[in-house]
This record gives C-alpha cells, structure tokens and sequence, in this order.
DNA sequence: GCGACAG
DNA sequence: ATCTTGTCGC
C-alpha cells in the first residue's frame, strides 16, 4: 500500500506539536462505513527492545468476515523519540511505515493501538497513520487518554460515549461480556457507529480486535527472534 | 503548583 | 511499552 509522507519524523517534541496543529486539520469526518464493503482489515502494533533502542512492528491483514490472515509484514526502526503523552504517533510511525509499504493488500480499514481524535489535539495515532495512508482508520486503545466516559453495560456489545470537549470522540465497548472495555476513537474517514460495528464484528473470544491481536502476537515473536539471533550472533531480516 | 497522562 | 514472580479465578 502506498505512504504518503508530508513531513519528517526526525523531530523534536516542540517541533512534533507544530506538525500536529498542521495536520489536523486534514483528518477528514466520513458518512458510515458499508459493512459489507469492507474486505480487508489491517492491524497493527509496535513493541520495544528498549536496552537496544529498538522498535519492531507488525501489520496483519485479516479478511472479513473469516477473519484469516491474507498478508503479514513486519519491519523496525532504531527508537529516537521519547514517549510523550500526545506524541506517541511520532514515537511509533517510523518503524511501522516500511511494514506498511510492503504490504500488498489495499484494507479498507487499518486499526491501530492508540487514539485517534480523542487525543488533545484531535490528531492522536490512529488519526496520523489514517493520514498517510490514506485509508479509514481506528484507533483502538486499552486506556484513556483524554476524554469522560460512564461504565458500559457488562454485555458483548455495549458501549457509551467517550466525551472531549462536547464532542463525541470514541466510546468504551464492552468487546467480550466479563472483561475490561476497550476505548475505541474514531481515527480518520470513519464514523463512530461503523467504527463500533466493524469493531465487534472483528472481535472473537479476546478483548481485542484479531487483526490487533495478531500484530500483537506478531510482534512477541518477532522480539523473541530478535534475542534469538542476538545470541546466535546473526542478523537476518525477519518476516517478511 | 498539582495531578493526569495512548504505548 | 518494559522490567519482573507469584498468584487468584474461571
């Protein structure tokens, strides 16, 4: 899939807060989402080998609804960028981007573990990488950064409003009857109700979303062949 | 000044 | 997220 990048990433904070306030005001509000038109789902995750200031990420691409995996690519990028609460997407972006124009497939929505404008300059993770890439995205979050949100009902499916500034940025859905809500918020060309609707209907068994979870689980492995070779002395690409 | 704070 | 051991519950 193709990245368009208007703006480096090799940035000061101070510098990253002057790109945000230029790009949010390119991340676009969407009519709802077809269901049926969407095919492909992309998830994605990035993980840290922090002793060696390295970052790892993963993207999986899931058909719908069997939810198999169709392409999986994975890349990494040396950690410069702190971990700055509001910036996390320039932390991140850089080692995901390659696994990204690597992949083959076109999805019709990419989620990406974070916010997308429930963040306090409407331009969270999931917002950013919609950018780029051109694509509806979601982001989908264990937390909350901004935002107030009363307890969803316990059942499969429920869900209440995630509020910022008189604004309906996301929601807290109960994604498995028994376990903690996820924070959903809409990230770019999508609408809120698609958004919960695509959500759910890529949820089976875990609290997370399976292109989500399989991009996590991706990238434990790919941590773990990372020590691997670094004990072998070898360093191979791995993953595709 | 104090507390909050995606991953 | 990462660093870490055991432990409570379905």
């Amino acid at each position: 899939m193709r990245i368009t990048l208007t703006h480096p990433f090799d940035l000061s904070p101070s510098e990253a807060r002057d790109v945000q306030r230029l790009l949010r005001v390119q991340v676009e509000e969407a009519p709802p989402l077809r269901p049926e038109k969407v095919r492909l789902v992309l998830g994605t995750d990035v993980s840290y080998l922090r002793t060696d200031r390295l970052a790892l990420a993963a993207a999986v691409c899931c058909s719908v609804p069997e939810l198999s995996v169709v392409e999986q690519r994975a890349s990494e990028g040396p950690l410069r960028f702190p971990y700055v609460p509001g910036l996390l997407s320039f932390r991140e972006l850089p080692a995901l981007i390659p696994a990204l124009q690597a992949m083959e497939c076109e999805p019709d929505v990419i989620l990406a573990d974070g916010q997308g404008v429930a963040h306090p300059y409407g331009i969270g993770l999931a917002s950013h990488l919609g950018l780029i890439a051109g694509r509806p995205t979601i982001g989908c979050a264990k937390s909350v950064l901004v935002g107030e949100y009363e307890e969803p009902g316990p059942v499969r499916g429920d869900w209440t409003p995630l509020m910022y500034l008189g604004r309906r940025v996301g929601a807290a859905l109960r994604t498995r009857t028994g376990v903690k809500p996820i924070f959903l918020s809409v990230g770019h060309r999508i609408d809120l109700e698609s958004a919960i609707q695509v959500t759910l209907a890529l949820t089976r068994g875990y609290r997370l979303p399976e292109p989500q979870r399989l991009a996590h689980l991706a990238c434990e492995q790919l941590k773990r062949a990372h020590r691997a070779n670094q004990v072998t002395g070898r360093s191979e690409p791995l993953l595709a």
